[in-house]
DNA sequence: TTACATTGCGTCACAATAACACATTAAAGG
DNA sequence: CCTTTAATGTGTTATTGTGACGCAATGTAA
């Protein structure tokens, strides 16, 4: 894989990739997809190059499907990484023949690169980790139980958390992580898992009901223990709506 | 200049540069600083290409410099941008021809190009437009009244202006654009021009003043009609303060 | 049947906000 | 020199939003 797009190079922007931080929710924990090649030590966050006839964005979905499957799920551009000495060091001489690639060729893989990072929000339930071949392994890790990275993944990993934190009051976010139906309690471990700290239940529900953008189906969650919380499901016109205009006004 | 890159291109990324949106307030107005080549018929803005040993946000202080002269401003990555035909048709045969960079290297620039947007927050008073040679106008323009762009630098001052209106409701902004003493209907003016909306006087005061990063001074601002309005400057460690912790918790 | 954890709904005090009234100031004009 | 005019400075009030709770309802487990 890789030493194909090494091979035929002249097809890829030099020195220029992306990166993708992929989160779900499960077990009230918010995941980042992880994958390690087998022979790595680190683990890192799914990436690849950009097509010279493809536009950045299109080369990140590219990048979340091949290792999702899903598609029309949230995507979206939040930072580009370009220390100088960011991939400094990463590919040595002995990787490099392991995937047998000439030397001459193994330079364009060698140089610096600039790193385009895009962070995803996918239901967790819709997606079984995809690896793309037998050489890596592909994983939801806890985002609090992350190991050490390669290169500067974790500072990336750390600024999409960041971005996704901004981004939670300036417009809603759920409807790309969580089932069709959940209740409120679930969508609020999820805003007290990003934000990592801890809402009031009432006050929690009346603002998110006062947005509007919430539909109470007369259901009730089953087998669960204590009282069975309702279900709902998000309007996905409000929402949008939502979305575009975003939440708080400010001034 | 260009020249000078294009010849020695190898010691810069290939297929990557940098734009710089720099904002300055004057005469109640929102400026953009743009750049024309005499020859050419459209506005740019003032851009640059990565030496390799430099990281991105160096070569963008170098390329705001180079404008402005000024140093230690405002200066935030905001997006990049990569659309396939985006600098498509940019250089033609003539221009190459004119700028007398041979056919060979000439491929280098006419290739396909991502750009990293960056915004900056500039003292109108302390820049005076910097030529970087005689083959060019630099001129500050009213925002409102931006002829057409280059390639897709419209896109870009649209995007950089958007994310300037999201960021005034997260962090406070003026220190950058206004000079060290200014009055609350100055400071309302610059909201006021950056939202696109009127505000209500009073409130404004109540607001901006709650936040406690403002000074009065014992000085009043002097040959003005009418009642003569007070001067303010900004408590630069309080302001840095609410700049680090934001001023909408949300959540 | 009871204990218990969890959900659903409501209350209250207080803060923030929008809308507006009125006094103050200083230049300009007769 | 007095009045007009167009700004600024300082409130006031009604409404809405927010944080911190109380309490009843529900459904499982002991």
């Amino acid at each position: 894989m890789l030493k194909d797009i090494i091979d035929n190079n002249e097809n890829y922007q030099p020195g220029l990739s992306i990166d993708c931080v992929i989160f779900g929710f499960h077990d009230n924990q918010l995941k980042v997809l992880l994958i390690k090649a087998h022979r790595a030590d680190k683990w890192s966050l799914p990436g690849g190059f950009i097509p010279v006839d493809q536009d950045i964005d299109t080369a990140a979905i590219t990048v979340l499907n091949g290792r999702t499957g899903v598609e029309g799920v949230f995507l979206r551009q939040f930072a580009t990484f370009g220390k100088v000495k960011r991939n400094e060091q990463h590919f040595d001489k002995k990787t490099l023949e392991y995937l047998q690639i000439e030397e001459e060729k193994g330079k364009w893989l060698t140089r610096r690169f600039v790193t385009i990072g895009y962070y995803a929000l996918v239901d967790f339930s819709k997606i079984l980790p995809n690896p793309v071949n037998k050489h890596e392994i592909v994983e939801w890790i806890d985002h609090k139980e992350v190991p050490e990275l390669i290169l500067d993944h974790r500072e990336i990993l750390d600024k999409a958390l960041d971005t996704l934190r901004v981004e939670l009051n300036l417009m809603p976010i759920g409807y790309n992580l969580l089932s069709e139906k959940f209740t409120i309690p679930e969508l609020q471990k999820l805003y007290e898992t990003i934000l990592d700290k801890k809402l009031d239940r009432r006050n929690f529900l009346r603002k998110i009901t006062n947005i509007g953008i919430l539909t109470k189906l007369d259901e009730k969650k089953s087998n669960v223990a204590h009282k069975a919380p309702n279900l709902y499901s998000f309007d996905k016109e409000k929402y949008d709506e939502v979305l575009k205009n975003g939440l708080n006004q400010g001034w």
